[in-house]
DNA sequence: AGCGTTGGTTGAAGTTGTCAACGATTTATC
DNA sequence: GATAAATCGTTGACAACTTCAACCAACGCT
């Protein structure tokens, strides 16, 4: 098990580099919704970090260009994030990426892949 | 699976936090070997870093006790670091805490838990 | 002996992370 | 409706991580 997690972890690293990108950066990228802009807070809460923290990792991000602070409409404390068109695309080709199977698991057998996605359907069922 | 690295993720930093350690130096501290000492070069290699990056690292987990850098006989340019007898309690504690099965996995049922054991069994074998 | 290489440290620069304090705004309470 | 309390995001201070370039000591080779 910690093995799999070391190689998903190091790939992940990889992928981070790959596009430029530190891991934060990758990691609020893909927890954003380019359908649905969301507030600061709740990329915060989504990253188990601080607000405050949030603040420059999306000074970076909107450096690049890949996402934009919108005023919201019903409350004027808050900032929501969306997703820039190049944003998007960014998005869409790291998901690719780290989609794919980690190393150790694209080498079992068609069973052995089927079976572990039921098993894993079944872990998380019950949120 | 992203789901379940998420969950991982979230619980290796409570874990690190609830030791008052950092994730790297966790990370260091599961990578050493009590029983044999290994030279700065290796940990700097495992945990897929630059070697002075481990420099500061392994620094402050000598600072608490729970490491020791010895010069090595065979050459004096190296500093295998060995694991102090507390750093082997906490290095022990934190294996404990970090072998309990992830949240969602935990509440398969024990067929489930067995094969997916099997799985990963055959999915790291032909290393 | 001399020269290139290697192991670890140092310094600079940038990012991440937490905490306390703050300004602007909203919400609750009187 | 005015005032107080709570909320959202930012800022500043500080510690740790990370990489890179430069460096020193020590090794190995010719």
């Amino acid at each position: 098990m910690h093995e799999l997690f070391h190689a998903s972890r190091r790939r992940f690293l990889a992928v981070a580099s790959e596009f430029e990108l530190s891991p934060p950066q990758v990691r609020a990228l893909a927890v954003l919704d380019p359908e649905r802009p969301v507030p600061m807070s709740e990329l915060a809460e989504a990253l188990h970090c601080d607000n405050s923290n949030v603040t420059g990792i999306v000074d970076r991000l909107e450096d690049r260009g890949l996402v934009e602070r919108r005023s919201a409409a019903h409350d004027r404390r808050v900032k929501m994030l969306a997703v820039t068109e190049r944003g998007a695309e960014i998005r869409a080709r790291l998901a690719d990426r780290l989609d794919e199977a980690p190393e150790p698991l694209a080498r079992l057998s068609p069973e052995d892949q089927r079976a572990l996605r039921d098993i894993m359907r079944r872990a998380l069922e019950r949120d």
